[in-house]
DNA sequence: AACTATTTATAAGA
DNA sequence: TTCTTATAAATAGTT
């Protein structure tokens, strides 16, 4: 609709490209409030340019809103899902942690953010953000009874917390003495097995060249000299 | 551009309605592509259809990398309003909540937030999301020392929680013994007036006839009777 | 969904 | 950037 019919395909012509894309953006975003108006919806439009400046409109409802509608459509559509999500989750884990902050700067306030995942956990604190505007408020406001009640979900928080790292050590112990266990097990066969080997060297004691490795005759030496043998084998790492 | 020319106004009826609403939609759409490939820029359009049903594109560079760019350039836009925004407070907050809810079902993570504002607080806690699904993960990715660290954080938050209870009460506490001192003053000196009054009163007395009120009748004759006059006014409140 | 008369958008030029 | 204008593209009404 020009001139002359052109191709879709980047504009390389810098100038030219800049002024299409004025156009064209204009021409867009104009469709975009037809089609709100004429037939009763909601149109939100984001452009960014190669520079990346941020151009966007909204016609019906408020860019907030519509995005709103987005966003829910969308987590409706990862719940289905489940299962692909899952590996997912640390790139949405970020997107959540930016999103909080973002938010968190633009109102200006202290916050702290814990979560907690079933097995492990994620913890953000932030403190001191740009809240020195609001500290002029009244001081009335405050009431002693929620901070009575934020130190109780502290308190449950802590022994939480403690409870869940009891418990963990508790495993962690628990495993630690099964596995010395199992260790002491396999020492005691390997220390019956190399008693019963030594006797045979020492009974071999005369005829040295009937020993079939290096091996062998090294650890022959090893049990034929002074030094006491010991009680078990090191334990493995 | 069309067998006649439209007014820009809702169309009425309902299936030309539809109809135009597809096919300014698709057009919409590939305008949208055409802009971003001729430019090199990224584009998202989301429309919301009168029955609510979304449609979304995006060219260039992903929705959410293009919903990203338009976040940040938003909220650089409201740190400049500063003041205005200080009214849209509460609105945002709801904002906030309600995104980081809607990211916490969708990751199917336990979490709590606290905000802290400078002189008061929002607290939210959300336990038991839709989170038993990532039970069956494996128990050696938590770290106790991960848990020892949060513990140490609850404790810091418990101990600045509870600092700042104290000095609340403090303040609450002196506060309430200024305002008794200013009282007990205030009751020197009426009951000094009171007092002085009273003599006057029984100077008077065989004059009854001179006082000039019920109230200073009724004075009178609460003095004048066997009653000990109490030491202080009753404190106000 | 396809057709086509017309309107609208826009490429190139100024 | 903005205006102009020739022409391409989009689409309203129709089938």
């Amino acid at each position: 609709m020009g001139r002359r019919k052109v191709e879709i395909k980047r504009i390389e012509n810098k100038s030219s490209r800049q002024v299409t894309f004025c156009k064209r953006r204009n021409g867009l975003i104009e469709k975009a409030r037809q089609l709100s108006v004429l037939c009763g919806s909601s149109v939100a439009v984001l452009i960014v340019s190669s520079t990346g400046k941020v151009y966007s409109s909204s016609s019906g409802d408020s860019m907030a809103k519509i995005l709103k509608h987005y966003e829910v459509q969308h987590a409706d559509k990862l719940k289905t899902l489940d299962l692909t999500e899952k590996t997912q989750n640390y790139v949405s884990l970020n997107e959540l942690l930016e999103t909080v902050q973002r938010l968190a700067l633009r109102l200006h306030l202290n916050f702290c953010i814990f979560l907690f995942f079933p097995l492990s956990f994620t913890l953000l604190l932030i403190y001191d953000c740009i809240c020195s505007k609001i500290e002029a408020a009244n001081v009335d406001n405050i009431s002693v009874q929620s901070l009575i009640f934020l130190e109780e979900q502290f308190k449950t928080a802590l022994s939480l917390t403690r409870a869940r790292k009891t418990e963990l050590m508790m495993q962690l112990v628990k495993s630690l003495q099964e596995k010395e266990k199992l260790l002491r097990d396999e020492n005691t066969v390997l220390a019956s097995q190399l008693a019963e080997k030594q006797i045979n060297f020492l009974q071999m004691g005369k005829e040295k060249e009937f020993l079939e490795t290096e091996d062998e005759r090294a650890m022959l030496l090893e049990y034929s000299s002074g030094n006491n043998p010991r009680e078990t084998l090191p334990l493995l790492k």
